[in-house]
DNA sequence: TAAGAAATATTTGTACTAAAATATTCCATT
DNA sequence: AATGGAATATTTTAGTACAAATATTTCTTA
């Protein structure tokens, strides 16, 4: 996603509010943008990247899982899963199993250096936000959380269908 | 950027907040798929993605511009602007020009087609979370204001440096 | 003026992301 | 049992993104 700072555009005129949606905006392009950067931090230190790192970690906790589901826990397609399975198992992280009474299921196991990893794995990028929120009272971060539904709602939310929507279907807008 | 359903990790046990963090990092997620499921419609309904059109605004505010210039406003490398440049120029919105008196520097300037198609453009994503935010009373933007600012910071404001800052350098944190 | 540093654009290599097409297997209905 | 439809994983194709390396040109400074 490529935000650019915000202009007088073509159409629309702007109205006194103007620097501070440019700044929302601009503070938005940046909370992705760490997203990206910590992955290339996290593949210099550990050889793997976010979400590299985030297929272990569901592997470990959850134990083998088909490729379907990694992409339901991670919230990517599976077309997407495909390669990071792929680039973990080329490292000897992970390998494809073959198991289950159904044939079309494959099962992703850790190997021993997998287990290894993820039970030394830095932490995820939730990790610092998680850190981060502690320190906060809980009005801030029932505030935060507010804000956050305000603006994932203003970019229309039911255009972000994922493959299969998290735990507990999210709430309904 | 992968965020996953935060689960209780191998380290930290969790406090009461933990089902509130759990709904940030879920909200944070939405918020960037909504902006690559954004450039996939684009291209779909006018056969330019979102980091292309952005390319084709700042073209069409701007007048011609070098490829480092597009890269700062659109905030991407400019290793990254090549290949954006390269497509829209395959498909005759663009077109690069040697006419700097340094010859190191190309200009990128708008064909009729590209000014045409810059016109006509849909909305960048960003006039959605505008259009959106225009509803809102002034105070309920501070406070998203405030919150983002917070979050940012969550997510170490220092690593996050890109090519050439945005135009003032942002606020020193 | 010559050598080295800086700036500009590009190339190369890797990773992620998703849609669309494909192959395989399973299941249901006839 | 056979056909058609659903589920699962993969391949293909295309775009975004960045770091590192490279080539060219300009600037500096010695």
């Amino acid at each position: 996603m490529a935000i650019h700072t915000p202009t007088p555009s073509n159409k629309t005129t702007f109205e006194p509010q103007h620097d501070q949606v440019r700044e929302i905006i601009y503070l938005i392009r940046r909370l992705m943008q760490a997203g990206s950067l910590y992955t290339k931090e996290l593949n210099k230190n550990y050889q793997v990247s976010a979400p590299q790192l985030n297929c272990l970690l569901v592997l470990y906790e959850n134990g083998p899982l088909p490729p379907s589901r990694i992409a339901s826990l991670i919230m990517v397609k599976s077309s997407t899963v495909t390669g990071v399975i792929d680039r973990l198992e080329h490292k000897g992280l992970v390998k494809r199993m073959r198991n289950s009474p159904d044939r079309r299921v494959i099962n992703i196991e850790l190997t021993d250096a997998g287990k290894t990893l993820a039970q030394n794995a830095p932490p995820p990028i939730q990790q610092k936000i998680v850190d981060g929120l502690k320190r906060l009272p809980q009005n801030k971060m029932e505030s935060i959380t507010h804000n956050l539904q305000l603006l994932v709602h203003l970019l229309d939310a039911q255009d972000l269908e994922i493959e299969h929507p998290y735990e507990e279907p999210p709430p309904p807008l």
